[in-house]
DNA sequence: CGGCATCCAAAGCGATACTG
DNA sequence: CAGTATCGCTTTGGATGCCG
Protein backbone atom coordinates (compact mmCIF):
# COMPACT_ATOMS: atom_id res chain seq x y z
CA UNK A 1 0.00 0.00 0.00
CA UNK A 2 1.50 3.17 -1.08
CA UNK A 3 1.94 6.02 1.34
CA UNK A 4 1.18 9.75 0.69
CA UNK A 5 3.66 12.25 1.38
CA UNK A 6 1.31 15.02 0.99
CA UNK A 7 -2.14 14.74 2.58
CA UNK A 8 -5.07 14.32 0.46
CA UNK A 9 -7.97 17.90 1.12
CA UNK A 10 -11.58 17.88 -0.35
CA UNK A 11 -12.80 21.09 -1.37
CA UNK A 12 -16.15 20.08 -1.36
CA UNK A 13 -18.45 17.20 -1.63
CA UNK A 14 -18.23 15.84 -4.69
CA UNK A 15 -14.17 15.82 -4.24
CA UNK A 16 -15.04 13.95 -0.93
CA UNK A 17 -17.50 11.18 -3.05
CA UNK A 18 -15.64 10.79 -5.75
CA UNK A 19 -11.89 9.42 -3.24
CA UNK A 20 -14.36 6.96 -2.24
CA UNK A 21 -15.85 5.40 -5.65
CA UNK A 22 -14.12 6.95 -8.31
CA UNK A 23 -10.65 6.75 -9.73
CA UNK A 24 -8.98 4.45 -12.28
CA UNK A 25 -10.64 1.20 -11.11
CA UNK A 26 -13.46 1.53 -8.63
CA UNK A 27 -16.34 2.14 -10.40
CA UNK A 28 -15.70 -0.86 -12.77
CA UNK A 29 -15.20 -2.95 -9.30
CA UNK A 30 -18.55 -1.94 -7.68
CA UNK A 31 -19.73 -2.65 -10.69
CA UNK A 32 -18.38 -6.02 -10.79
CA UNK A 33 -19.38 -6.88 -7.29
CA UNK A 34 -22.90 -5.03 -7.82
CA UNK A 35 -24.28 -7.59 -10.21
CA UNK A 36 -21.96 -11.02 -9.10
CA UNK A 37 -21.51 -10.75 -4.80
CA UNK A 38 -20.74 -12.41 -3.04
CA UNK A 39 -17.79 -12.69 -5.67
CA UNK A 40 -14.16 -14.30 -4.70
CA UNK A 41 -10.89 -12.61 -5.49
CA UNK A 42 -10.02 -14.70 -8.09
CA UNK A 43 -13.02 -14.01 -10.10
CA UNK A 44 -12.99 -10.78 -9.45
CA UNK A 45 -9.53 -9.99 -11.02
CA UNK A 46 -10.75 -12.01 -14.52
CA UNK A 47 -14.13 -9.72 -14.43
CA UNK A 48 -11.69 -6.71 -14.56
CA UNK A 49 -9.23 -8.71 -17.33
CA UNK A 50 -6.42 -6.34 -17.06
CA UNK A 51 -6.23 -5.52 -13.05
CA UNK A 52 -2.67 -6.15 -11.44
CA UNK A 53 -2.44 -7.49 -8.06
CA UNK A 54 -1.29 -4.55 -6.59
CA UNK A 55 -3.85 -2.42 -7.84
CA UNK A 56 -6.92 -4.90 -7.12
CA UNK A 57 -5.93 -5.53 -3.24
CA UNK A 58 -5.39 -1.72 -2.95
CA UNK A 59 -8.82 -0.67 -4.12
CA UNK A 60 -10.50 -3.51 -2.60
CA UNK A 61 -8.93 -2.10 0.42
CA UNK A 62 -10.21 1.24 -0.11
CA UNK A 63 -13.28 0.26 -0.93
CA UNK A 64 -13.20 -1.91 2.80
CA UNK A 65 -11.42 1.37 4.75
CA UNK A 66 -14.41 3.20 3.06
CA UNK A 67 -17.03 0.74 4.62
CA UNK A 68 -18.41 0.02 1.03
CA UNK A 69 -17.35 -3.41 0.71
CA UNK A 70 -17.01 -6.22 3.11
CA UNK A 71 -14.83 -8.82 2.86
CA UNK A 72 -15.65 -12.28 4.59
CA UNK A 73 -13.07 -14.95 4.90
CA UNK A 74 -13.77 -18.70 4.85
CA UNK A 75 -9.98 -20.35 6.70
CA UNK A 76 -10.22 -23.30 4.11
CA UNK A 77 -8.08 -24.96 2.50
CA UNK A 78 -7.29 -23.54 -0.29
CA UNK A 79 -8.34 -20.05 1.02
CA UNK A 80 -11.59 -18.69 0.09
CA UNK A 81 -12.07 -14.59 0.37
CA UNK A 82 -15.89 -13.39 -0.89
CA UNK A 83 -16.42 -9.73 -1.26
CA UNK A 84 -19.91 -8.00 -1.06
CA UNK A 85 -21.65 -4.88 -0.88
CA UNK A 86 -22.39 -3.33 2.59
CA UNK A 87 -25.23 -1.35 3.08
CA UNK A 88 -23.92 2.06 2.67
CA UNK A 89 -22.04 0.28 -0.73
CA UNK A 90 -25.71 -0.70 -1.20
CA UNK A 91 -26.98 2.94 -1.11
CA UNK A 92 -24.17 3.81 -3.88
CA UNK A 93 -25.98 2.56 -6.63
CA UNK A 94 -28.62 5.05 -7.32
CA UNK A 95 -25.98 7.20 -7.58
CA UNK A 96 -23.70 5.36 -9.84
CA UNK A 97 -27.11 4.74 -11.82
CA UNK A 98 -27.41 8.34 -12.09
CA UNK A 99 -23.90 8.71 -13.40
CA UNK A 100 -24.30 5.87 -16.02
CA UNK A 101 -27.53 7.62 -16.85
CA UNK A 102 -25.76 11.18 -17.65
CA UNK A 103 -23.18 9.56 -19.58
CA UNK A 104 -25.32 7.20 -21.91
CA UNK A 105 -27.43 10.37 -23.04
CA UNK A 106 -24.50 12.95 -23.41
CA UNK A 107 -22.16 10.77 -25.02
CA UNK A 108 -21.43 10.11 -29.05
CA UNK A 109 -22.41 6.08 -29.62
CA UNK A 110 -19.09 5.15 -30.53
CA UNK A 111 -17.86 4.68 -27.36
CA UNK A 112 -20.21 1.86 -26.48
CA UNK A 113 -18.32 -0.29 -29.34
CA UNK A 114 -15.58 -1.99 -27.20
CA UNK A 115 -17.26 -5.07 -25.82
CA UNK A 116 -16.26 -4.42 -22.28
CA UNK A 117 -17.99 -1.24 -22.28
CA UNK A 118 -21.01 -2.69 -23.57
CA UNK A 119 -20.93 -6.35 -21.00
CA UNK A 120 -20.06 -4.34 -17.64
CA UNK A 121 -22.42 -1.06 -18.62
CA UNK A 122 -25.24 -3.51 -19.54
CA UNK A 123 -24.57 -6.26 -16.29
CA UNK A 124 -24.39 -3.35 -13.75
CA UNK A 125 -25.59 -0.15 -13.59
CA UNK A 126 -28.07 -0.25 -16.11
CA UNK A 127 -30.72 -2.52 -14.78
CA UNK A 128 -30.09 -2.26 -10.36
CA UNK A 129 -28.70 -5.99 -9.61
CA UNK A 130 -31.32 -8.42 -10.25
CA UNK A 131 -30.52 -10.62 -7.40
CA UNK A 132 -27.90 -12.68 -9.78
CA UNK B 1 -0.39 19.89 -22.38
CA UNK B 2 0.82 16.41 -21.37
CA UNK B 3 0.32 13.53 -24.25
CA UNK B 4 -0.51 9.91 -23.12
CA UNK B 5 1.84 7.08 -24.29
CA UNK B 6 -1.25 4.93 -23.34
CA UNK B 7 -4.31 5.33 -24.68
CA UNK B 8 -7.25 6.06 -21.84
CA UNK B 9 -9.81 2.90 -22.07
CA UNK B 10 -13.18 2.26 -20.73
CA UNK B 11 -15.02 -0.17 -19.52
CA UNK B 12 -17.97 1.00 -17.83
CA UNK B 13 -20.18 4.20 -18.60
CA UNK B 14 -19.15 5.56 -15.22
CA UNK B 15 -15.89 5.25 -16.14
CA UNK B 16 -16.65 7.65 -19.73
CA UNK B 17 -18.66 9.89 -16.85
CA UNK B 18 -15.81 10.70 -14.54
CA UNK B 19 -13.60 11.49 -17.62
CA UNK B 20 -15.51 14.09 -18.30
CA UNK B 21 -15.89 15.89 -14.68
CA UNK B 22 -13.79 13.55 -11.78
CA UNK B 23 -10.53 13.91 -11.59
CA UNK B 24 -8.54 16.01 -8.80
CA UNK B 25 -10.08 19.80 -10.22
CA UNK B 26 -13.20 19.78 -12.52
CA UNK B 27 -15.31 18.85 -10.06
CA UNK B 28 -14.75 22.05 -7.74
CA UNK B 29 -13.91 23.80 -10.87
CA UNK B 30 -17.80 22.82 -12.49
CA UNK B 31 -19.23 23.96 -8.91
CA UNK B 32 -17.46 27.44 -9.11
CA UNK B 33 -18.43 27.97 -12.65
CA UNK B 34 -22.05 27.21 -12.34
CA UNK B 35 -22.04 29.47 -9.63
CA UNK B 36 -20.85 32.43 -10.40
CA UNK B 37 -21.03 32.04 -14.08
CA UNK B 38 -20.11 33.63 -16.42
CA UNK B 39 -16.79 33.95 -14.66
CA UNK B 40 -13.11 35.43 -15.65
CA UNK B 41 -10.04 33.28 -15.52
CA UNK B 42 -8.73 35.11 -12.66
CA UNK B 43 -11.61 34.75 -10.66
CA UNK B 44 -11.53 31.15 -11.49
CA UNK B 45 -8.26 30.89 -10.05
CA UNK B 46 -8.56 32.46 -6.95
CA UNK B 47 -11.68 30.94 -6.33
CA UNK B 48 -9.44 27.50 -6.88
CA UNK B 49 -7.07 29.25 -4.21
CA UNK B 50 -4.34 26.62 -4.99
CA UNK B 51 -4.74 25.85 -8.51
CA UNK B 52 -1.54 26.25 -10.67
CA UNK B 53 -2.07 27.89 -13.82
CA UNK B 54 -1.06 24.66 -15.82
CA UNK B 55 -3.86 22.88 -14.31
CA UNK B 56 -6.64 25.80 -14.59
CA UNK B 57 -5.59 25.96 -18.50
CA UNK B 58 -5.74 21.82 -18.73
CA UNK B 59 -8.75 21.57 -16.78
CA UNK B 60 -10.74 24.55 -19.05
CA UNK B 61 -9.68 22.92 -22.06
CA UNK B 62 -10.76 19.29 -21.28
CA UNK B 63 -14.30 20.82 -20.10
CA UNK B 64 -14.50 23.07 -23.38
CA UNK B 65 -13.40 19.92 -25.20
CA UNK B 66 -16.56 17.74 -24.03
CA UNK B 67 -18.65 20.57 -24.93
CA UNK B 68 -19.03 21.39 -21.01
CA UNK B 69 -18.05 24.81 -20.61
CA UNK B 70 -17.95 28.06 -23.42
CA UNK B 71 -14.90 30.23 -23.18
CA UNK B 72 -16.13 33.74 -24.45
CA UNK B 73 -13.23 36.21 -25.19
CA UNK B 74 -13.19 39.95 -25.64
CA UNK B 75 -10.40 41.21 -27.51
CA UNK B 76 -10.21 44.57 -25.02
CA UNK B 77 -7.19 45.51 -23.45
CA UNK B 78 -6.40 44.13 -21.18
CA UNK B 79 -7.48 40.99 -22.28
CA UNK B 80 -10.79 39.48 -20.99
CA UNK B 81 -11.92 35.83 -21.37
CA UNK B 82 -15.13 34.64 -19.38
CA UNK B 83 -15.97 31.14 -18.92
CA UNK B 84 -19.61 29.66 -18.45
CA UNK B 85 -21.66 26.56 -18.84
CA UNK B 86 -22.87 25.00 -22.15
CA UNK B 87 -26.17 23.26 -22.00
CA UNK B 88 -24.70 20.49 -21.59
CA UNK B 89 -22.75 21.74 -18.92
CA UNK B 90 -26.26 22.20 -16.95
CA UNK B 91 -27.26 18.50 -17.50
CA UNK B 92 -24.42 17.73 -14.95
CA UNK B 93 -25.94 19.79 -12.35
CA UNK B 94 -28.35 17.43 -11.26
CA UNK B 95 -26.03 14.32 -11.07
CA UNK B 96 -23.45 16.28 -9.20
CA UNK B 97 -26.04 17.44 -7.04
CA UNK B 98 -27.25 13.67 -6.39
CA UNK B 99 -22.68 12.74 -5.94
CA UNK B 100 -23.04 15.70 -3.18
CA UNK B 101 -26.13 14.51 -1.79
CA UNK B 102 -24.82 11.15 -1.26
CA UNK B 103 -21.63 12.36 0.32
CA UNK B 104 -23.61 14.28 3.03
CA UNK B 105 -25.39 11.55 4.19
CA UNK B 106 -22.69 9.04 4.21
CA UNK B 107 -19.92 10.67 5.44
CA UNK B 108 -18.85 11.67 8.52
CA UNK B 109 -19.30 15.19 9.79
CA UNK B 110 -15.98 15.83 10.41
CA UNK B 111 -15.02 16.54 6.90
CA UNK B 112 -16.93 19.67 6.91
CA UNK B 113 -14.59 21.61 9.11
CA UNK B 114 -12.57 22.83 6.33
CA UNK B 115 -13.51 26.07 5.00
CA UNK B 116 -13.39 25.94 2.19
CA UNK B 117 -15.46 22.65 1.84
CA UNK B 118 -18.24 24.56 3.20
CA UNK B 119 -18.31 27.15 1.42
CA UNK B 120 -17.83 25.81 -2.38
CA UNK B 121 -20.21 23.06 -0.87
CA UNK B 122 -23.05 25.57 0.44
CA UNK B 123 -22.64 27.51 -3.14
CA UNK B 124 -22.90 25.23 -5.81
CA UNK B 125 -24.25 21.98 -5.14
CA UNK B 126 -27.03 22.32 -2.77
CA UNK B 127 -28.87 24.58 -4.05
CA UNK B 128 -29.05 24.64 -7.76
CA UNK B 129 -27.64 28.00 -9.18
CA UNK B 130 -29.59 30.65 -8.33
CA UNK B 131 -29.05 33.24 -11.46
CA UNK B 132 -26.72 34.94 -9.41
C1' DC C 1 -4.80 39.51 -18.67
C1' DG C 2 -4.80 34.89 -20.06
C1' DG C 3 -2.51 31.73 -20.99
C1' DC C 4 1.62 28.07 -22.94
C1' DA C 5 6.55 25.71 -22.66
C1' DT C 6 9.77 23.56 -19.95
C1' DC C 7 11.43 21.18 -16.16
C1' DC C 8 11.17 18.49 -12.15
C1' DA C 9 9.02 16.19 -7.99
C1' DA C 10 5.25 13.34 -6.42
C1' DA C 11 1.87 9.87 -7.12
C1' DG C 12 -0.20 5.94 -9.76
C1' DC C 13 0.26 1.50 -11.29
C1' DG C 14 2.24 -3.04 -13.52
C1' DA C 15 5.63 -6.95 -13.33
C1' DT C 16 7.89 -9.87 -10.74
C1' DA C 17 9.01 -12.38 -6.84
C1' DC C 18 7.63 -13.96 -2.55
C1' DT C 19 4.49 -15.24 1.78
C1' DG C 20 0.77 -17.35 5.02
C1' DC D 1 -5.69 -19.05 -3.05
C1' DA D 2 -5.20 -14.54 -1.78
C1' DG D 3 -2.63 -11.56 -1.31
C1' DT D 4 2.24 -8.28 -0.02
C1' DA D 5 7.14 -6.09 -1.12
C1' DT D 6 9.95 -4.04 -4.15
C1' DC D 7 11.14 -1.81 -8.28
C1' DG D 8 10.77 1.09 -12.19
C1' DC D 9 8.10 3.27 -15.73
C1' DT D 10 3.99 6.36 -16.63
C1' DT D 11 1.32 10.21 -15.50
C1' DT D 12 0.08 14.22 -12.82
C1' DG D 13 0.79 18.65 -11.58
C1' DG D 14 3.44 22.81 -9.37
C1' DA D 15 7.06 26.54 -10.30
C1' DT D 16 9.05 29.41 -13.27
C1' DG D 17 9.54 32.09 -17.20
C1' DC D 18 7.78 33.86 -21.55
C1' DC D 19 4.44 35.73 -25.01
C1' DG D 20 0.28 37.82 -27.65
Amino acid sequence: MYQRKIPKEFYCTVDYALDIFGGKWKPRLLCIIANDEPIRYQKLKEQMENISDTALADSLKELQNAGIVKRHQFNEMPLRVEYSLTAKGETLIPVLNKISAWAIQNSSSSIYQGKHFKQIHQKAFQTKKNGD
